[in-house]
DNA sequence: AAGTGATGTGGGAACGGTCCCACAAGAAAC
DNA sequence: GTTTCTTGTGGGACCGTTCCCACATCACTT
């Protein structure tokens, strides 16, 4: 009758009649051990369904084969994030891969109980998501724990950061439009203290001013009619945000005539793009609307938005690669780690006569 | 200088002038200390950086205050999808507030080797979300470890469940598009091994039958022009099967004359819509289109879709709640608990003449 | 026959906490 | 002045592993 719980090594043991010694060593196999007594001692760890106690193990290996990861955000959702959810999805495989489990952990408020609560040597080193602050930074860095982070927003040339090129991103959206005709943009930018946000914006206005359109870059709103290139700042990033400021200046849009929208992230335009189709604006024939990110919804909106992409998948796999670098003592790691964005071509700038597609409203 | 990484209670026992039993008594709180015995303490903890180690403290307290979660799906997204995503979201929650911790693991080889990790008593209790096999909880049933499921699909019933009232959301569709006036329905379902989408289904179906339209079920597709009733199954659950179905039944539907598209989840409903709006069909005056898990997606989409919500919120908070319950010995927890689904009525199904709604293609 | 080496096994310290128990010192009671 | 009680502190076993080292055994050499 097996009503105990968890068995001990000794246990197990005492049951194969050999010492701890031995019996450690089959289970952890190195050290030798005649077959019969490996024989003997599986029998017992079938008998007694031994499990092998992770934390007395990571006691005294001082490594527990935990990666913690921390993703700083203040609204929800944040796991469930269409970007931040794909990089801890394949956060989560390539920790697989490599033998590390991983501890979740959310921070709304921007606190450092949950790094308190990793740095409590739960895990062998730590990846931070997103909005990060200098405080954390600071303060994760006193103690001697390996970490990298992912999107965050602080400059410190010593962190290992993983971002994507968001710079070159919004330079090729702009490219994108510009090839397809569009002189007087819509640019719905979402909040500039955020590093994707303002890259993908500066990118963008950088790359206008090289091909011709002169620009007037303000942190603000920016209304130049003359060039047609109005910059709308949101400080919120999210679908309603996308409505609601799209409704606001949709006046303007049409005063303007503007011909296509970009936004620095696919929610803001997904939701702007609503706002024009709601409005009786066809997409793409009487304007063109990008986004960035390339989330799911992108896809499988009607019509399918063109945009950006973020390799989540190679951020979210290096960030366990390198950290796992970190933590084996390698310490020439990269410290600035880019990703590629590549534009997505999709209906939403895509006029019937650049390319055949599937028709949309022939009522 | 304090090079060295970690320092273990002896040594702030030793720089604060005390033993480590007093030391062990401030730090952790129960015990008596005299004030200036504390304040001496509570310094030599700030000068080390002093972190107690939770590995050794799990050791003795045989607790670790980790919570296991384990999420069965084989096919990406697993975090990021727009319902387990939003569980986990509300795990993550209710868990900080508890004081437990979360280890993440998604299994999609339905392996019992993630099952394995966490059962190395790295964790207090375990939830398992979605797909469940027999072979998985017979596993864990062996080793006593709390555990609950999640949207699971085992009818064991000696397993704690949290699941959504499937049968009944389904049942509230029926009465939703029956109430609209449709009486030829399209149905399109999801793959019937999976616990929602046949509740759903069945909910529907019966509901429908009481109403006085008599459906002919069966687990194929099933096509019954008399009562104008046609349900097709799909082995797959995304947004391209949807597609891919409705264009497959595009012919079906007009022929039948149906007037109304239900589908056992968002992504399906989602994806029908876009090929009847890609066929000038309008949504809703021709047609209405509703679907069911109300994710992020269903509202932002034009139109918006209407759906029967699943209590996500709920059901995360209280796997904690109730696993926390178990962890602490109360055998008496309910062991099936079913959380109400309610429609969420949007566009998708409404028509003018119903509510006044903001217009749609007045070209 | 004694020495040498290979091979397999066991003893026990260590990891870093918690907590039971012993005990010292001073106050209160008689 | 001795006993009893209270209050604060220290000693040390223990949790379940790993791993170093000691040692027993036996075959093989010289």
């Amino acid at each position: 009758m097996n009503t105990k719980l968890n068995h001990s090594l000794r246990e197990l043991a005492q049951l194969a009649g050999v010492s701890k010694s031995t019996a450690s060593r089959v289970i952890s196999g190195n050290g030798y051990a005649s077959p019969e007594v490996r024989e003997r001692v599986l029998r017992a760890v079938d008998e007694l369904r031994y499990k092998p106690s992770a934390v007395a193990r990571a006691m005294v290996a001082r490594r527990t084969y935990n990666i913690g990861v921390i993703v700083f955000r203040d609204k929800l959702p944040i796991v469930s994030h269409t970007l931040y959810g794909r990089i801890i999805d394949e956060i989560l495989m390539a920790a697989e891969e490599l033998g590390y489990s991983i501890f979740l952990k959310t921070d709304r408020e921007m606190s450092l109980r949950s790094t308190d609560y990793m740095l409590e040597q739960r895990v062998d080193g730590l990846i931070l998501i997103s909005r990060l602050q200098k405080n954390v930074i600071d303060y994760v860095k006193n103690f001697k724990i390996p970490y990298v982070m992912v999107n965050g927003s602080t400059e410190d040339p010593d962190v290992v950061h993983l971002v994507s090129n968001d710079e070159a991103g919004g330079a090729r959206a702009a490219e994108h439009l510009y090839e397809r005709g569009h002189r007087r943009l819509f640019i719905l930018a979402g909040p500039g203290e955020h590093r994707s946000h303002s890259l993908r914006l500066a990118g963008f206005l950088d790359r206008i001013k090289q091909l011709g359109l002169p620009v007037h870059r303000s942190p603000r709103t920016l209304s130049d009619p003359a060039h047609g290139i109005t910059v709308v700042e949101s400080p919120e990033s999210g679908f309603d945000s996308g409505v609601r400021l799209m409704t606001e200046h949709y006046g303007a849009f049409r005063a303007q005539g503007c011909t296509a929208v970009f936004s620095t992230n696919d929610m803001l335009a997904l939701g702007a793009m609503k706002v024009l189709l709601e409005h009786g604006v066809r997409v793409p024939e009487d304007a063109a609307v990008m986004g960035y990110d390339n989330i799911e919804l992108a896809a499988m909106y009607h019509p399918p938005l063109t945009t950006v992409s973020v390799d989540a998948a190679g951020i979210g796999r290096d960030a366990v690669k390198i950290l796992d670098r970190l933590i084996g003592g390698e310490g020439d790691v990269p410290r600035l780690n880019e990703y590629a964005s590549e534009v997505i071509v999709r209906q939403s700038t895509t006029r019937k006569e650049d390319e055949a597609c599937s028709g949309i409203g022939n009522t």
